[in-house]
DNA sequence: CACCATGTTCCTTG
DNA sequence: CCAAGGAACATGGT
């Protein structure tokens, strides 16, 4: 569930419910979504430390929290991977097979799980360092990514996958934000014409912007009922039944019509990673 | 068994 | 030095 969207969600969602809470115990099952960090640092800093702010940048989650008195605020890094999710269990409740680490919050637990250990959960936050801007931020201009763009050759669709360019964009809305901008994905970045990129600088902010306001209606239970605990990657809209991957326009819908123009959509490989287009709306 | 998967990083090649 | 491509990471679904 990893892109922007789906992570400014999840911190919206967790933001009220860690604000304050004091970690009284540290569980790592799995040391590898701690890297660089060691198990004994990550422990020995989290013990006894209180959380006071939850941001997102990109697709990372930043915890900021306050160590046992005296030392520096420090930001926790998070980041979701493929498969990672991040939620609230009571305190009795049995852990899922793969919890990476688990928090002790006194009355609940913070659970880290990910199937494939792809994600992370640091205190080295130099990842966060080569980001490019926030996507619905104010230093994304339209001249800045017109000036980056082209300065590449790079197709299209694999430089919006580049988190230095703008931060944020995954597979999914990469290929979503070009049929939205009318953009073959197999264009090289630098061909774009001006009106091609301000085409897409507002197709990127519309698809993100729609997709939280989608997700913000998906009702999240990470208190423990057990339903709808997987967010909105994988939920459904209460009113009109509206699964994720209804909305989506292109992605994962090889063959299926164009919901403009009913002409099949294309499955191509780029950089390894699949796109998904219209050969009809997109040139 | 084969291939695919929401992401990032590292290595090789040019 | 940079750009680009591919493999690796690890697990599960189809």
């Amino acid at each position: 569930m990893p892109e922007l969207p789906e992570v400014e969600v999840l911190v919206r969602h967790l933001k009220p419910l860690l604000r304050r809470k004091v970690i009284r115990g540290v569980q790592v099952n799995r040391d590898r979504v701690l890297r660089p960090t060691h198990a004994r640092t990550f422990k020995r800093t989290l013990e006894g430390a209180r959380f006071i702010h939850l941001t997102r940048r990109g697709k990372y989650l930043l915890f900021e929290i306050s160590p046992r008195q005296g030392r520096q605020r420090r930001i926790l890094l998070g980041h979701l991977g493929m498969t990672g999710r991040m939620y609230l269990v009571p305190s009795k409740a049995a852990l899922p097979k793969h919890a990476a680490v688990v928090l002790d919050l006194g009355d609940s637990l913070f659970v880290f799980e990910d199937t494939r250990y792809f994600g992370r959960l640091t205190l080295d936050t130099t990842a966060v360092e080569g980001l490019g801007p926030e996507p619905l931020g104010s230093d994304f201009t339209i001249a800045r990514l017109a000036a980056d763009l082209a300065r590449s050759n790079q197709p299209i669709k694999v430089k919006l996958l580049d988190q230095s360019l703008v931060a944020g964009i995954g597979n999914i809305y990469a290929s979503e934000a070009l049929l939205r901008a009318g953009i073959s994905p197999k264009r090289p970045a630098k061909s774009l014409s001006p009106a091609g990129v301000k085409r897409l600088w507002h197709a990127i902010r519309q698809t993100l912007t729609d997709a939280v306001a989608f997700g913000s209606t998906v009702p999240l239970d990470y208190a423990g009922t057990g339903r709808g605990e997987r967010l909105f990657y994988y939920g459904q809209m209460p009113d009109t039944e509206t699964r994720f991957d209804e909305r989506l326009q292109v992605y994962d819908r090889e063959g299926k019509p164009c919901r403009h123009c009913s002409t099949p959509i294309k499955r191509i490989v780029q950089a390894a990673r699949s796109t998904f287009f219209c050969p009809k709306c997109q040139s």
